[in-house]
DNA sequence: GATGAATGAGCTTTCATTCAT
DNA sequence: TATGAATGAAAGCTCATTCAT
């Protein structure tokens, strides 16, 4: 969590969007101040320069999307299908309410001077590795059937992410059917087949 | 195709490599005559300048991809399912074989000047609109059962496009498998029925 | 008026001198950042460019000019003949006083981009404005005899605005001198033939 | 006279034209090659630079409008007046029909580099010295009355060297025409009055 | 005679950043 | 807290010119 001294919200926010529209390396510090509406120095004031802006940036867009997942899991029960349920929940929802962050998550880690990227990638491996834990129990526990749980995974993290590239709140699908859809397409990809079901179908 | 003088080829994937590497805003032209080992003048002798190469590198980007998508197209019968596979294969073969060109097609569509993003967007468009006739038509013949077919059609081009981001010919996986797993999860998400077994099912 | 900050007098002095010595186009920028004894950038923050430079030093070296011709004017009577006076004495002293300004005035127009150089050509006007009044008021009350006002109007311009060129301060003739002299030829230019003379010759 | 192969004039013309229009400075080879329809290489082929592309208009530009003086002075016969009409009238002529070259003889001097500017000011001086010598055998003939040669001669050139700057073949005022009303002013600002005249005054 | 290819130097301008106040 | 002034470095690009063919 950054300890910022307050007022600095407009700087951030405009950052984001300059970065996330023109990408960092094509974004002017001056571009920002003039989106922001302060001036070259109150930004100089509140940041060390553009990479530090880029580092809080980035930071907060993982820990927000981190916190979110966390609190849809901690939500959801053990069984690895609700997991997965809250896990594809929590990213398709991300991805809807946050396509800024989102887009500059996926795209400007490596505008990163070598000094924050090692750290950066670590820290966004927890996503993938969020999905892995609850898929590969899904197939310990025989309810996921899929033989390729890596190429499904990441098939289940690409098109959710890729939502935030082309879904608009003004579109026809609202948000909570699309999450619908994302569920039921990543249980498809992993192959789920609950245990009543079998059990069921045997008897 | 192009029809520029022989000889400058080094500076095109020079170009790519760079675009690609570091996104066009942070990629000096300067760092792409270095790379290509040619003065900054010789640079500017084949192409008009920076935006001017990008668009060079977006086209045959786009060009190459289709090309390989039309031939695998022609090469598969009349069947939705056999076209998806075909649609699919030569995705997944062409991400793996050219992961710097694919990258580059992704993502550097925004750096283009107004002037010739409006026709970038719109071939870019054919790629999608191969995609969505097969699944629409698998729908129509009854054997792709997906209820959403825009969110399946979104999910397999973003896994299969996915693949140039992560995949590493030295890996564990080869090109072949990747292309048969990639098919598999493709018709999984289209939801699959072959004929045949429907028919048997019902008997 | 310009209303710009201070400090950048040296800068505009040097961008005159420049151009003058050199014209526009072989002036370069950093030719005029080092003869003022400033930065290339320090240039840039108080200009937005070349192109601004030579706005500004055109534009002031017009009102400069009307200046003079204004406040002389307002000292001379009514008689054409005073006002004719007045308006040589000031362009010859201008000429004299300014002849970098003078210079750059009649040779940079043409250097001036299509968006400035209307409002410009429209401005420079009001100098031949001035003197057309002034000699057709003469003809009119009948003491400028020449029968060509338009070709006699040129001619006087035209000899005034040659001084800039070749007077220098440390010559034979002292500027009241060569103010009289120059108000004498325009006098006999216009074939000012004065009332009094006329009635006495009469008589 | 130079004796340059031929078939190069088409780019000798489009230089002066550029230089006139644009200035020496802002002109670039390749503006004069386009303009010209031939290759760069073919504009070095004949020419050693830019810089002797303007020394060959230069030096083209001076002996054209000496050879039209000299040529006016043999016709005229020993009489200095007729011998100011006579140089007038080649001047006003040549101001009228070639009004590309006499601009860049005005002006384009100063963008000679040092080695060719000593020898290109001396040739230009000449152009002075046969207005000086005819006036002041006028005034020591006692026909031209005016007390202030030098101021007289400046003017003469003056006005006369305007002309290129404003006069349109499609205007009101034919060459004709305008060149009578030159000679007359020329007379004008000399003070001439003729020797019958003053004889008749006498008597 | 004539040209396509190539170059190094220089152009105008913008950059991220610093600092005195 | 906040900013106007200033800077060195580097950006994209054009320049006049050369040279092998």
């Amino acid at each position: 969590m950054s300890t910022r001294p307050a007022g600095h919200k407009a700087i951030i926010e405009a950052a984001r969007e300059e970065f996330s529209e023109q990408g960092y390396g094509a974004t002017s510090i001056r571009d920002i101040a003039k989106r922001a509406g302060v001036s070259l120095s109150a930004l100089y004031y509140y940041y060390k320069g553009k990479q530090d802006l880029l580092v809080a940036i980035l930071e907060e867009g993982l820990d927000a999307y981190f916190d979110a997942c966390g609190t849809a899991l901690e939500a959801a029960g053990g069984d690895p299908a609700e997991q997965l349920e809250a896990l594809v929940t929590a990213t398709v929802q991300f991805r809807i309410e946050h396509p800024v962050k989102s887009s500059i998550v996926q795209t400007e880690g490596r505008s990163l001077e070598p000094e924050h990227l090692a750290r950066y990638r670590k820290n966004e491996e927890r996503g993938t590795q969020q999905f892995r834990e609850v898929i590969e129990r899904g197939i310990a526990d025989g309810v996921f059937l899929t033989p390729h749980p890596d190429d499904a995974r990441r098939a289940v993290i690409a098109m959710c992410n890729a939502i935030a590239q082309w879904y608009r709140t003004d579109g026809e699908v609202t948000p909570d059917e699309l999450v619908e859809r994302y569920v039921s397409l990543a249980l498809t990809v992993v192959e789920y087949r609950p245990r009543s079901v079998r059990r069921a179908a045997r008897g």
